[in-house]
DNA sequence: TTCGGATGTTAGTCATCATTAACGAAATCG
DNA sequence: CGATTTCGTTAATGATGACTAACATCCGAA
């Protein structure tokens, strides 16, 4: 059978690495406050080397976007799937978003600011996963407290995110060994306060 | 005596309503995003404009974000000074972040974007007052856990930010009759189990 | 009424930047 | 060994955008 071939490794290694670099840069600077330039020169090559990987800035944006919010639905369908009951399960949502907010600060950041610089139609279906990964937190909340309106469990939810996203402005404040467990205490608690007597 | 004069107050409210358009353009665009034809363009003036009113987009930026900083640091000054106990003043502080976050979302956005456009020395003033509103917490929440590390107040605190500025992305899912509230609990029970046990 | 400042306007100017063109070297494959 | 693909490079090119200049207009005050 056809090996994987180097050529094929190191485009994709070399697409990752510009990925990583770009996320951290848009994180810093905003969308349009990044050059192209600038991106190449994280990686080591220089501005239009780009245009070899990607079809161009919005498309670069895009793909990242889209990357995360794939997998972040993903992993929330998978833990949703293989579900031992409604606490368990949210215990477990918890634990994916807060390893994504901690490991990747960057593209969490990048994923809820930048939407906007993302053109149709790619915007649209980011919006859709965006949206299902929120409806798959609604309906676990739903399951553990069917009295509270949708709403109510929307709102709730997004405010669990913003505290779960918060890590990037706390940055080491604290270790992860310890920040883990204190954003885990803290939403879970939010998250109760939010549906208690509903 | 000397009455205002009608020069003062149209030019007082044309800034005032420059800043405010901006705000708004700035929160959903990005600084970098916005060009000073669509900021004049949003009050009915037309680009260069706005070079009656401040010395350019960086002096802009600067000023909006000086003055949300110091209006917010002023606010928990009063609030701390006129405290009766670290629980009511919790809760006072609680009150002041979330009024600003209900009214006034696209200053808070801002507020935690942009810092870093804004040119020194006035970046330099901003991260200060931003530093002490956020030491007035600390302060606060200490009072009630003495035992539980700076570090960790510090990481809550940024965490129940996260939490209450949030409102900008639950944009209408609830009336902000049920929000505040909502909100109050949420960060009071996040706040809760970050010192519980310390 | 006349002068001056406050506030706009339109038409440059000069940088920056995304994107494309044209061209080279290294590696893969026949 | 060639030949083609892959991945870079350095120069255009064309748009956009911040900022400045030169020129109205309006309005309050002397």
């Amino acid at each position: 059978m056809t090996t994987v071939s180097s050529s094929t490794r190191s485009r994709g290694n070399r697409r990752a690495e510009i990925l990583d670099a770009a996320a951290r840069l848009f994180a810093a600077r905003g969308f349009h406050g990044v050059s192209i330039e600038d991106i190449g020169g994280a990686v080591g090559v220089s501005g239009p080397a780009l245009y070899r990987h990607f079809n161009g800035k919005d498309a670069l944006l895009s793909e990242m976007l889209l990357d995360v919010s794939s997998r972040l639905r993903e992993s929330a369908g998978a833990v949703v799937t293989s579900a031992s009951g409604p606490d368990e399960t949210l215990d477990a949502l918890l634990h994916v978003q807060i390893t994504f907010a901690i490991e990747q600060p960057a593209l969490i950041t990048v994923h809820d600011r930048e939407l906007g610089n993302v053109p149709e139609p790619q915007r649209r279906q980011i919006r859709r996963l965006q949206r299902l990964y929120v409806e798959e937190w609604v309906t676990v909340l739903a399951e553990l407290h069917p009295e509270c309106p949708a709403a109510r469990l929307r709102a709730a939810t997004h405010a669990a995110f913003g505290l779960l996203n918060s890590t990037p402005h706390s940055a080491g404040e604290l270790p992860a060994q310890e920040m883990r467990p204190l954003l885990h205490a803290m939403a879970r608690a939010a998250i109760n306060a939010a549906v208690k007597d509903h």
